[in-house]
RNA sequence: GCGAAAUUGGAGAAGCGGUUAACUCACUUGGCUGUGAACCAAGCAUUCACCGGUUCGAUCCCGGUAUUUCGCCCCA
């Protein structure tokens, strides 16, 4: 027997039909949006995540798997998806065939070297969106409320949105020295990693969960004062048309977001159940300004994403019972009684496959008794029964489960015969609804 | 990377330094030779994550390894 990898976790049975559930669900509301699916390679150069996802970051700095090839090139399973599909954009020349924006949308595997726990892996799904071009900041409110929409057709019912405006270049290098300036002062107080994120990214500080810190923070010039005039109009704009949405919002000064490509509007959105169970963030994005230059693309062009786990949608919707019922039934059963009539149930089989009846063939051999129970624990509607006598007479049994009713029908009029009861099964069930 | 706890059949799960590893469910077979339940009978862990140590003897105690879970860190 061997382990699983650490980190890994086999997605199958019930669990993939979870998967493709949300996956699904988030891909029709992109769909909506008019985005397009957008599949590049798990392996990029390593490059292409230092100079994007920042290496001051901690998904950079410890996270990555990477290793070297046999051609000696330094190689990177993908820690997040946005690199990829910015490098795929600009590789392709898609800003210069000037069909700005570019919406794409994408879901895949990502790797991060991270201590595993409940619905976090080593190996996880992401889901996510970039808009690539973004020229008004209603563009920002278009992705927000993508990511908003998507989550309350999943079932997430209090939503809240938490927000934040990072600035441009020029706010953030302004604000940047301003806290250079306020937190050296306290550096020597203050927690090892906060000394650490000085030197590589101080906006990070204000991220800090250490308490001694945080009153620190407490008294730091607020971002708000520095931002230059055109940010913190483009601010107020996506704040006022997310009103306009009905998309309630509360402004986080200090949400900062560990990559570092992100500038003016970021984002998370927040659930608490109805239990009043606080899961903290499900999925987060926001705004960059030089992300697509940083990667070789035309300078000036901005984009704007979000990124979904889907491990950890699926866990938090498992454990708040959001998922439906997802129908796995089967139409029909069909228990030949003896081998030799086996080949006679395949036969009946493909056909009721072809007439659009999801069947499956015991073909295990057990006794009758035996057959029955299989097709009740396969939730069938009907079990067919192929004995002695209906293989001389060219038909066949067709006992309703539910119903507890059974009929010995001729093999020609079998598919007849199950679309007619399927018609009454409506026709019924509407009556009733009517009624 | 740091700290803590856990790991017993297909599943849930008791158990104790000593040879039948309880109980429940599921499953298999038969009673019932072509019909779902119930009942009855029998079967279902040469083994308690793995490796080593202590011991006359280890599922139990000790050490290591692996994985999982929780917290930190972090991230979405």
């Amino acid at each position: 027997m061997f382990n699983l990898v650490k980190g890994t976790h086999d997605v199958i049975l019930s669990e993939a039909d979870k998967y493709s559930y949300i996956e699904q669900t988030l891909i029709q509301v992109a769909e909506y949006f008019n985005y397009k699916e957008f599949r590049t390679p798990i392996m990029e150069y390593s490059e292409l995540f230092q100079r994007s996802v920042g290496d001051s970051s901690d998904i950079v700095r410890k996270e990555m798997y990477t290793f070297l090839d046999k051609g000696d090139r330094s190689i990177t399973l993908r820690p997040e998806l946005t690199a990829g599909v910015i490098r795929s954009i600009v590789n392709n020349k898609l800003l210069a065939l000037g069909d700005i924006p570019i919406k794409a949308y994408y879901v895949g595997p990502c790797f991060r070297y991270e201590r595993p726990q409940q619905g976090r892996y080593r190996q996880f799904n992401q889901f996510g969106i970039e808009c690539v071009g973004v020229v008004s900041p209603y563009r920002d409110v278009e992705v927000i409320s993508l990511c908003y929409f998507s989550l309350k057709m999943l079932g997430f019912k209090s939503l809240k949105l938490v927000i934040n405006c990072l600035g441009d270049d020029e706010s953030r290098n302004n604000y940047k020295e301003v806290l250079r300036n306020y937190f050296e002062k306290h550096l020597d107080s203050m927690c090892g990693d906060c000394k650490e994120r000085f030197k590589l990214n101080v906006l990070r500080i204000l991220d800090c969960k250490d308490p001694a810190d945080q009153e620190i923070v407490k008294n730091a010039p607020k971002i708000e004062d520095y931002l230059t005039e055109k940010s913190k109009d483009n601010f107020n704009k996506v704040l006022k048309s997310l009103d306009e949405l009905g998309i309630e919002y509360e402004i986080d000064r200090n949400l900062v977001r560990g990559l570092d490509y992100y500038s003016d509007v970021v984002f998370e959105f927040h659930y608490t159940s109805s239990k009043g169970i606080n899961y903290g963030a499900l999925c987060g994005g926001g705004h960059y300004n030089k992300l697509i230059q940083e990667i070789g693309g035309p300078k000036d062009i901005e984009g704007c994403g979000f990124a979904i786990g889907i491990e950890r949608i699926a866990s938090v919707m498992s454990d708040d019972s959001l998922f439906d019922e997802i129908d796995d039934s089967l139409d029909c059963y069909i228990m030949p009684l003896d081998i030799s009539y086996q080949d006679k149930a395949l036969e009946i089989a493909t056909s009721l496959r072809l007439n659009g009846y999801k069947s499956d063939v015991n073909l295990e051999g057990k006794g009758l008794k035996g057959m029955l129970k299989k097709a009740i624990k396969l939730s069938s509607k009907y079990a067919l029964i192929l004995g002695e006598d209906e293989i001389k007479n060219n038909s066949i049994v067709v006992k309703d489960l539910s119903k507890e009713t059974q009929e010995s029908i001729e093999l020609d009029k079998l598919i007849d015969y199950l679309d007619e009861k399927e018609n009454e099964n409506h026709s019924c069930s509407c009556h009733h609804h009517e009624e």
